[in-house]
DNA sequence: GTTTGTGCAAATTTTTTGCATTACA
DNA sequence: TGTAATGCAAAAAATTTGCACAAAC
C-alpha cells in the first residue's frame, strides 16, 4: 500500500464513521486526518495545529481537540500519555501494534514489538474476565552512551522541543 | 512488616535519601510520606492535600508537588499517566511490581503481575541496547458485565471522582 | 431551514514559578 | 546565621466550554 493508498483508505475509514454516527462530513475534519497521515511519527495537539496553520488548511484548537476525539473512536489514531501532562498521538492505521522505549535523557521514542505481550495480554483477559481491548507498554531506560559517559549517544533532540 | 514497620522504614529510606543528597529533613516532607503510606490505591496531588488539610498536618500544593518529585527519586513513590491529564501516584516500598488493567466502564484500575514482562523488559533492553530502569503496563478493557448488559459488573466508582 | 460544527475567547484544570517568610542545619 | 524549603498567589500549559456564526444536511 502506498501512501496515498493509506491516505485514501483512511478518508473512507474516517466517511464511514462519519456517516454511521450521523456526524457531518466537513472539510477541516478531513483536512485534519490528512494532515495527520502526513506526519511521522508522535505528535501532539499544539504542533498539530502550527503544521496546519503554516500548511494549507487553518482550524481552530478547538476543531482539533474535536477532530482527535472522533479519529480515536474510529481507530485512526492512537493517544500516549509518556508519563507527561501533554497527550501525544500517532496514526493507527497500517501500523502494526507495537510498544515504546524512552530513553530518559533525550526522551526519544523508540519503537519495539514483542509477540508475548499478545499472550499476557489474553491471559490476563482471561483470569480478571475482562475483554481487553487495548494495551499501553512503555520501556523507560538510559542507552549505553548514557550509561558510560553520561550523554546521549543517539543525539535525538527530545521530541517536541525542536 | 506491619504497616507499621513500613511507614518506619520507608521513614528511613526518606531519612537516608535526605541526607545523601544534603536536603532538609523537614516536618512536611516527612508529614506526606506519612500521609502517602496511609493510604489505599492511587492517589492524585489535589486528593493528598485535601486529606492532609482534612487531618493533622496542613501542607500547600506547592510542597506537595515539590515532595512527590523527592519521593519519586527515592523510588517511594511511583506516578502513573493512565491515559489523563492529571497524574496518579502509589506507594512503591513493599508493593511488589504490578500491572494496570483499567475497567472502560467504570475507570476501576485492576492488579496483575505476569513474570514474562520482565523477561520482555530485559530482552528489549538488550536488543536496543538501553538499561531498561522500569516498565509501565497498562491493558484497557471491558468486564464481563458491560460486554454482557452494558453494565459494570463490579460496581466500583470512577476513580478520583467519588 | 435545522442543526451540528467551527472559531474565538474565556474558563477550568493541573502543574510550575517567583518571592517573601520560616525554619533546618 | 546562612540557605534551602515553605506558603501563597500569580503564571503557565493543556484542555474544555459557551456562544455567535458558518456550513452541512
Amino acid at each position: 500500500m502506498t501512501p496515498l493508498d493509506i491516505k485514501n483508505k483512511v478518508k473512507q475509514i474516517l466517511t464511514e464513521h462519519l456517516e454511521a454516527k450521523q456526524l457531518r462530513k466537513t472539510s477541516e475534519r478531513f483536512a485534519i486526518l490528512d494532515e495527520i497521515y502526513s506526519m511521522q511519527g508522535h505528535f501532539d495537539i499544539e504542533t498539530l495545529y502550527v503544521h496546519m496553520k503554516n500548511k494549507k488548511y487553518q482550524v481552530s484548537r478547538a476543531t482539533l481537540y474535536n477532530t482527535v476525539e472522533v479519529l480515536l473512536e474510529c481507530n485512526l489514531i492512537i493517544k500516549h500519555q509518556f508519563g507527561k501532562n501533554q497527550a501525544l498521538f500517532e496514526k493507527a492505521y497500517m501500523y502494526r501494534q507495537h510498544d515504546h522505549l524512552i530513553c530518559q535523557d533525550c526522551e526519544h521514542v523508540f519503537e519495539f514489538c514483542d509477540p508475548r505481550l499478545q499472550q499476557i495480554q489474553q491471559m490476563a483477559g482471561e483470569i480478571l474476565k475482562f475483554d481487553i481491548e487495548r494495551h499501553s507498554l512503555t520501556l523507560y531506560g538510559k542507552c549505553q552512551g548514557v550509561q558510560k559517559n553520561g550523554k546521549c549517544s543517539h543525539g535525538f533532540k527530545p521530541i517536541n522541543k525542536g
